[in-house]
RNA sequence: GGCGGAAUAGCCAAGUGGUAAGGCAGAGGUCUGCAAAACCUCUAUGCUCCAGUUCGAAUCUGGAUUCCGCCUCCA
């Protein structure tokens, strides 16, 4: 497969550096608070990777770290007046959480910068050994950016430039302004480990390098599009010197949620957490909004926006449930499908694959899937053509293909009817719709109804519609769902239902 | 200042040289007691603007405008 590498700002095919075998990591949280929408993109389009390379038969192992020792959560223990590790703790859990819910499928390894102090203490001395990094009077480890020529080659840029820069301030110790941190002496009350500098903690880029070191050189290595610098350039310039081994093959990067347009940062207040959203809509609508889009565009956040994905998600899920319905026939009959019909699905063939296969397209790739649901539609809505053993093939077939979808995308895998009606229930809620005052309406129309008094019934119905609730008359009696959004009238946006905070 | 990214219909969004996927919204039709859903048809002579290369450009080149990101912790 194609896959845009940062390093070479082209795509590139994906070669195992083992056959068979891929190994990818991705830089995850620091724990010290709960993870946002941006957060759940990252992990999104890398779970979305490894589904897709699973599926492919490669035996991925996917390695995910969490930085569980850093100032933000010795800040965070400190201010809460607890012990930093069960802030860590605490927030470690609540990304699995978090995680689970979005269905992102657990990392196959998940390592802990506190797990491998002593990792980070040998590649530290080893450095200094070689000559590349150097420890300070008062604890601190260096590394010698100047000792590494190929430095700024992932970012693309010159030591040089970056001198230019103004905000660059050399740190009393260091002997280059560029230098970065490897290992920081501890200040008194902070956690630290017994080292040949004295106590001290690692530095933030250094845990990386000595927790992918196993996997040199990695296949991919991958995280948000901040991390490329200084973090990632930095695990370069470390494991590189240190390792006289690649890093990784390739590096991907997603691009950012955006709310407004602008990255989302608390300093801005549009900060959203997974959990601020859930409280308003399904996991799985935030899962399409997040995949509906190419992973290295910048995406904005908007309520509207997942309003529209709740309406591709029932598109599809009512598609299933239909297609589940029409299968449920005992007799089918010799009819032919339509020959644009038998086309159309023939031609449909590996397209989702392939858009897959091209850097993650993925929301191409889900454009296939609309195509199937419209062709599948086409065949449910009519009576001769639904009972053709043509379509019953198809329709199976059709079942069939939206399981690798599933497995893949992580989407649509639900069993319909329960979806839709935890969709509903989900909706209901975020309207504060009373669901006992619609059932009685509901009632009281069917009864209308069936003593024809349709004065009544249309009396009936336009005081749900007033509730949000639509009506649908099916040959099996009355279902009922919600009005899909309330269109925005010549007086502005109707009042929007999602106060996520 | 340095480096990079993005501008496609009312909204969201694919498309990386061969004549604009898909979703939502909108119009008409079929179905329906009337509706809704579903289906069918239609909806950007044009992809920010200006030049250029080419038989052919949303796609390549040069320039302009606007927006965004990184250069400090950050997915």
């Amino acid at each position: 497969m194609q896959l845009y590498n940062t390093a070479s700002r082209a795509r590139q095919e994906l070669v195992p550096v083992r056959p068979g075998k891929v190994y990818m990591y991705v830089c995850g949280v620091t724990v010290y608070d709960l993870c946002h929408i941006g957060h759940a993109r990252s992990a999104l389009v890398f779970d979305v990777l490894v589904r897709h390379l699973r599926r492919k038969g490669l035996d991925v192992t996917m390695v995910r770290n969490f930085t569980d020792v850093d100032d933000k959560i010795i800040n965070r223990a400190n201010s809460e007046n607890r012990d930093w590790k069960e802030v860590a703790e605490t927030y470690i859990r609540a990304f699995h959480e978090d995680m689970d819910a979005l269905g992102v499928l657990r990392a196959d390894v998940e390592p802990r910068a506190t797990e491998h102090m002593q990792d980070i203490i040998n590649m530290c001395e080893e450095l200094i050994r070689q000559g590349k990094a150097y420890a300070t009077p008062s604890g601190d480890v260096y590394f010698r950016v100047r000792s590494f020529a190929q430095y700024g080659k992932l970012s693309h840029r010159s030591l040089d430039d970056m001198l230019a820069g103004a905000r660059v301030v050399p740190g009393e110790e260091k002997q280059d302004p560029m230098d970065f941190a490897l290992w920081k002496a501890a200040k008194p009350g902070e956690p630290f480990w017994e080292s040949p500098w004295g106590q001290g903690r690692p530095g933030w880029h250094i845990e990386c390098s000595a927790m992918s070191r196993p996997w040199l050189p990695l296949d991919i290595h991958g995280g948000g599009m901040d991390l490329i610098f200084p973090h990632h350039e930095n695990e370069i310039a470390q494991t590189e010197a240190c390792c006289d081994c690649e890093l990784a093959k390739l590096w991907m990067h997603n691009a950012f949620v955006q709310i407004n347009s602008e990255k989302m940062s608390k300093s801005l207040g549009n900060f959203k957490t997974i959990r601020d959203i859930l409280a308003s809509w399904l996991p799985e609508t935030l899962r399409y909004f997040l995949l509906s889009k190419q992973y290295r565009s910048p995406v904005d956040f908007t309520p509207e926006g997942m309003d529209d994905a709740e309406r591709a998600l029932i598109r599809v899920y009512e598609c299933l449930e239909q297609t589940k319905a029409g299968l449920a026939r005992a007799k089918w009959k010799k009819t032919a499908l339509p020959e644009d019909i038998t086309r159309e699905w023939a031609a449909l063939g590996r397209g989702f694959d392939e858009a897959m296969d091209d850097d993650l397209n993925t929301a191409m790739a889900m454009g296939h899937v609309f195509s199937m649901v419209r062709i599948c539609n086409r065949v449910l809505e009519d009576k001769t053509l639904k009972a053709a053993e043509a379509a019953r093939d198809l329709l199976t077939d059709f079942q069939k293909r939206m399981q690798v979808v599933c497995e893949e995308l992580g989407l649509f895998g639900q069993e319909p009817a329960a979806f839709l009606a935890a969709m509903r229930d989900c909706r209901c809620a975020r309207l504060a719709i009373d669901v006992a005052r619609v059932e009685e309406l509901l009632a009281a129309r069917a009864e209308a109804r069936a003593a024809k008094d349709f004065a009544a019934s249309d009396a009936l119905r336009d005081e749900l519609k007033a509730m949000h609730v639509e009506v649908r008359d099916t040959p099996q009696g009355q279902t009922w769902d919600l009005l899909i959004a309330v269109a925005p009238g010549p007086q502005g946006p109707a009042p929007s239902p999602h106060e996520p905070s």
